[in-house]
DNA sequence: ACAGTAATGATTATCATTTTCAATAAATTT
DNA sequence: AAATTTATTGAAAATGATAATCATTACTGT
């Protein structure tokens, strides 16, 4: 994999985010450090970034991929409303890693993948009244 | 929602399966009994009868939508190869359900989305030699 | 600096799904 | 049962996210 300035650049621009955008948000805020740079550019860069694990992919729930540029695993929660992941810390979650780590290897499994979903906040403010 | 005979027809035809279609299998599929029948109207009634109740849709993984003509709720494997769906029953599940259900109040979440993944005999074979 | 490989930007293609809309069918009212 | 209202259909076009193409440009190792 070469060194290029938009692969440099999508790399950068994504890590200073915790957002988790999707392709094409990390578009247009690349966009305004590299203009002329393409939408295609950033599908392939993040494809491959994902791929040899410098960033992580989350492509649940038939929606839009997101991506996160902290590869470390760990657990997101999903707006249903309107699609935002969030990051989840929470001690509780070691007791899931645990029961899970047990069930694969019972199950045939290789992994598993697992989605939070709730409201955000900003929705359900949305939902009683104001839009 | 009035009764159709495509309605009747689609959610007939995918109780009788266990492979979990996709909208455009089991369009294939319901086209033997009713050729007149269209896309759109397979997928507009198994959006509403998954809205509903009756059936489950299956929308993980960044892929195609696939449904589920049994709405009890039961975990899935997917093979991450040929993106087929099969049903899992297994006693340890239940530690990981209540496991879950333990959790979501924690987190402040309305559910968990878990699907698990392997790569399923069929393609295990064609990986090693055959095609 | 050069040859070979990989990546880019721009565009077009793909694929699953959704929407549109006039025609038809079901349900409800009279 | 006829008339009216409402929902659903088939066919087609539209959408939206992503992937592929391809000529040009940028890296990389020698």
């Amino acid at each position: 994999m070469n060194k290029t300035i938009q692969r440099q650049t999508i790399c950068e621009e994504l890590c200073k985010l915790t957002s988790h955008p999707t392709a094409d948000e990390l578009y247009d805020i690349v966009k305004k450090r590299m203009p002329q740079i393409s939408l295609g550019t950033v599908y392939r860069n993040l494809e491959q970034l994902a791929e040899c694990g410098v960033i992580l992919k989350l492509e649940t729930a038939g929606r839009q991929k997101r991506f996160d540029g902290n590869p470390a695993p760990h657990h997101h929660i999903r707006c249903k409303v309107c699609g935002a992941v969030r990051d989840l810390h929470h001690e509780s979650l070691k007791e899931l890693d645990e029961c899970i780590a047990r069930l694969l290897p019972e199950l045939g499994a290789n992994r598993a993948m697992i989605e939070f979903e709730d409201i955000c906040p900003e929705c359900k403010i949305d939902h009683h009244g104001n839009k």
